[in-house]
DNA sequence: CTTGAATCTGACACTGATGTCAACTCCTAC
DNA sequence: GTAGGAGTTGACATCAGTGTCAGATTCAAG
């Protein structure tokens, strides 16, 4: 498929995809004339490098880890190297902080939100009373 | 307090403590001469700010945020504005997709790294029987 | 006082993924 | 072939929090 493609099934724009591939996450094949041609595996592909960078993980890690995943592209999974298993292992301790702090934040948002849906709640039941 | 003691007990930079003041986040008395001065509660305030930074809010809704907390500074929570709980509600709901998406990735990151230690139990296993 | 550490303000740089625009080229349906 | 949509590269902008530097001022201890 080509980049228009792409871009709509996995909601990436095709800005992100090109720097995608420049960062070495992504390949495609090229047309005669130069156009990226994808396999259908590069949608899979894509929300993956999508959820690695929502967790916080950098393009050069990402580029990294890529290699040593199953499916990436059919191709036999290249093993970790310790170094990267140490810098994996760091950012799994980094995630779990960050779940946690998460974790953290939500049950402030939901002291406010509860406290104000408390109050709604009064000034919804004295305007049903007609107060 | 004074910010540099602010700074070591919260291990956020000065630089960082003026930047939340002109957002608004946190308020400081001042010396005669101009000099910053915290009150004790300033220490749980700069770190619930960092918490909500790291849940990925932006400045402006942690200034509207903060007035509506209970502990925020002694004073009475204000109630929340239906405005800022739609806001709020919503950045619940995307914190909820990020740990869930941390989930994921860290379950990736897992896979690699289990992948490799296998990989070197084995090594290991036969460097040690000699092979 | 004086001296050195701490703080002040203001300005500019950076990061890193993404948006956007320009000028050009390719592809496809007519 | 040709028109127009889609794709190409390259460059510059953006965001938002933080780093860093410069030059001036204040604080605290001798």
């Amino acid at each position: 498929m080509r980049i228009g493609e792409l871009a709509q099934r996995t909601g990436v724009s095709e800005r992100s995809l090109r720097y995608y591939e420049q960062q070495g996450l992504l390949v495609s094949g090229r047309t005669l004339g130069g156009h990226r041609d994808y396999p259908g595996s590069a949608v899979d592909r894509v929300i993956l490098i999508q959820e690695l960078f929502a967790a916080g993980l950098h393009s050069k890690k990402i580029a990294r880890l890529l290699p040593c995943m199953r499916d990436s592209d059919g191709g036999p999974a290249e093993i970790a190297t310790p170094r990267l298993v140490a810098e994996l292992t760091e950012e799994r301790e980094r995630i779990n902080r960050t779940i946690a702090d998460l974790i953290r934040s939500r049950e402030v948002l939901d002291e406010v939100i509860e406290a104000a849906a408390g109050r709604f709640e009064a000034t919804a039941s004295a305007s049903a009373t007609g107060a």
